[in-house]
DNA sequence: TACCATCTACTATAACGTTAGTAGATGGAG
DNA sequence: CTCCATCTACTAACGTTATAGTAGATGGTA
């Protein structure tokens, strides 16, 4: 069972793990693209399904929260990509992100 | 237009790129997951469309090659990564990836 | 030469992902 | 108390992904 995010699930779990926790409006304010206010709702409720977040109440409307840190979904992503994509060889995307990102060595 | 694979076709893309070119059946043979030949040609004639891979005739056959590189892809992918999960921050992945895959230190 | 295995091309279908509309509840403003 | 804005729940529709069947070509083998 590892977790994985469609695209649009991580740009709301990304808002949400930035944010702490939010309503649908908020999420929705603070998603780049401009999505309806109930195709926000039904991602939310998507990943509530899939019990990546969790609800409470809060007036009418409902506060989502994550319930997978960014930590795990990271690790989880990074692990898919070092075995697809780079074969297996942490040491390959390292050169890669170094290289790419221009990251210092000293700042390791 | 970044490269992005779905599930499937990265699993086939990482058999191209191992393997540097290979048939259908070859690629099947390959898979971990036990697919229909069809399947696996669906699969390839759906990235030849997309443009990632290419082929050229072998006897009845066709032959595959991929038409992008492996670094590249892995270029595109991390980025996503960084961008959405590690919130933009490459050196939080590295942390990640370091007490993750305990890849030590000196290995940089 | 006739047949069988293998291959591509085309078609199909179910599940999932993405987006959003409509209906109905509800709380606050006037 | 009534009405409007806002909210959830349900439904829908379309594109994509994943998987595979069927038909028809073809090359090697008996």
């Amino acid at each position: 069972m590892p977790i994985a995010f469609t695209d649009r699930e991580l740009d709301v779990m990304s808002v949400l793990w930035d944010a702490g926790s939010a309503t649908v409006a908020e999420v929705r304010e603070r998603l780049s693209d401009d999505l309806a206010y109930t195709t926000v709702l039904t991602v939310l409720r998507t990943l509530e399904q899939k019990g990546y977040v969790g609800h409470i109440g809060e007036g009418r409307a409902h506060r989502y929260r994550p319930l997978v840190q960014r930590a795990a979904a990271g690790r989880s992503a990074l692990r898919r990509l070092v075995d697809k994509v780079f074969d297996g060889s942490p040491e390959l995307l390292l050169t890669q992100l170094v290289s790419d990102k221009n990251l210092s060595d000293e700042e390791l």
